[in-house]
DNA sequence: CATGAATGAGTCTTCATTCAT
DNA sequence: CATGAATGAAGACTCATTCAT
């Protein structure tokens, strides 16, 4: 029974990243999940809901995922390693979702305007996070306002999946440049000074 | 008239940036730009087309601005920092124009599918020219990819001003930020080893 | 228990009231009954048919109120005017009945085009009765045909009818007129001639 | 240019008359009228309001014929019987708007719960013009509310309308009825008193 | 008898684009 | 070059009805 909400959702994901949020029609996410196009209608009240449920419910797995694997380590510093490693990693190992999270998410107006943000917000906070722990273990910078260092980081994995994607996934290892990122965060790209 | 091409571009701009590109109407572009609805057919081939010729010439005209703001500058070092001050400056001058680089063109899948991000190569491979001259002078790791670098600290831009646009712009001063943003980028955030 | 198809009928003439016919859903008749929505189909083949049922059922109901009141009156002029007065009583005491009588039955294509006539039909020749009666009592004139004279009575309650339920019903009282619209059938708008 | 809005007009009598209101689609109205499914839109706002320009025009249209056909009338009384042969003659030259008017106008829900019913109202105060002057001239009884009198005699030309319309129409002559409607109205049934 | 989840046919409306003037 | 009236393709969504339980 309500493992047709997760056939929706599933069969969202995957025609959203083929066709785009806006070619995706509605009757084409019911046959890809096996039910009628009225059926949509008793999961999600619109489309644009459809795809704001998957971000949703994606990012709540995502984070799970970064918590469970971040949990391991002990330092801040190793958590946000550990952190760039396992968002690339998701990244690679879901090319259709990250298609949808880079780049059909932001087709919906109303996703855009209208969302509040705040499984984002929880993925940006735990980001803040491991940096303050970082801080109070004396191994990060005091003097940076957090909420521009975590969208620092955001933004630089933000872009490093979107170009991924954009050029074709798969075609590079994206998780490769994992701890170069890190790196490039935490070190900066400046020769150090003996 | 060519001024009749420009008057259309400025109108989009903003129009775009009040109704999205999805909901904005060509005949409203057309009202604002105070010339029939065909017209804009004897300039554009299409809707997507407006948006790609905004793209296009601001982004030409960034660069520009980028470049003759950092002629001044010696080191590459000191260009980079220049850089960060002009692109978050520009954002800031430019908050239509920023709606609709940072939201509006993600919109059309036009432009996400087909447009060989020429504009967006140049203005990183701008990046990308102060980066290796930094190395150049040492100043800079030669250890990390230069494509990764640039990435990086594009993609922090872009989430700083996705962020400013998406707050709505002007609540906060998004220019004051850059220094920071530099900084994290070129030393890191981690505490420097003495 | 067959008290289901009573609460379905008193439903529908509620629902059908306050959204009209064709605003109103099935679904919501069903709430308002108390039954799942597909127990209706159990009592009626489709929507049309529970329109019907109510219009069949309540006007055997006027129909042997009007029977009773007027069972009481000896001429055919006096029961001419009885109906009259219970007519528009019936109308007054029963709004919401009054409303899907004089409006929603006509939004139903199947009523309007398929449905015989039949319980109209009674009532008017009900009318007819009284009209013969007084004929033969040497009360009425006999110039006229029976059909014309049945159908100008009917129509002008049931205009007042419809205009006192579109003007919102209970803001006059429509009772009140019914001695009058006796009068103007029966003794016409004309000065008597002495 | 504009004659496309009367062929739409047009269209829009023949295939409400044919299929009934919500059955109609307008894509059969536009092919009925030979323009585009969206041209009908630059005309109309929706579906409800090619209903009610049709009702608006032609009521306007009908005013005027009754009001022409009437002037050649010296007396209240005779303006009245004149009236009630030109209403149903009408109705018997347009047998298709006749159908409008009397059945499809009454399924529509924005119609009949929206309209002002200015063009109704235009034509029963026409009606009470006439008795009021018959009123003055000594012929008609002062003593009958005139609101009740207008709609005493337009509810029963609208039943006899209907009933004609609903029996399909050409089947008798309701022409033929007129003068004896208008006896029942101005002398009434009853045998008059010598 | 009763349920209510599932069905899927059906259509109004929008708006980018065209082309006769 | 410019116009703007006309086009017509395209699809999200509703809701009466069914039927497996």
């Amino acid at each position: 029974m309500n493992d047709k909400r997760e056939r929706i959702l599933k069969a969202g994901v995957n025609v959203f990243a083929r066709r785009g949020f806006y070619s995706a029609k509605v009757s084409e996410i019911a046959r890809a999940a096996g039910v009628a196009d009225g059926t949509i209608y008793l999961y999600f009240r619109n489309k644009d809901e459809i795809l704001l449920s998957i971000f949703e419910q994606e990012m709540s797995r995502f984070i799970t995922v970064v918590e469970n694997e971040t949990g391991g380590e002990e330092s801040g510093l190793d958590k946000i390693r550990k952190l760039v490693r396992v968002h690339l990693g998701f990244v690679k190992k879901n090319p259709d979702l990250a298609q949808v999270f880079q780049l059909e998410l932001r087709q919906s107006n109303k996703f855009i305007k209208e969302y509040d943000g705040s499984k984002l917000k929880e993925y940006l906070d735990l980001i803040g996070k491991f940096i303050k722990q970082g801080q109070r273990e004396g191994s990060l910078r005091t003097d940076l306002p957090p909420g521009l260092v975590k969208r620092s980081l955001f933004g630089a994995l933000d872009e490093i999946a979107t170009h991924w994607v954009l050029s074709g996934g798969r075609k590079y290892d994206i998780e490769q440049s994992a701890d170069q990122i890190a790196d490039i965060f935490i070190s900066g790209v400046a020769v150090q000074p003996k």
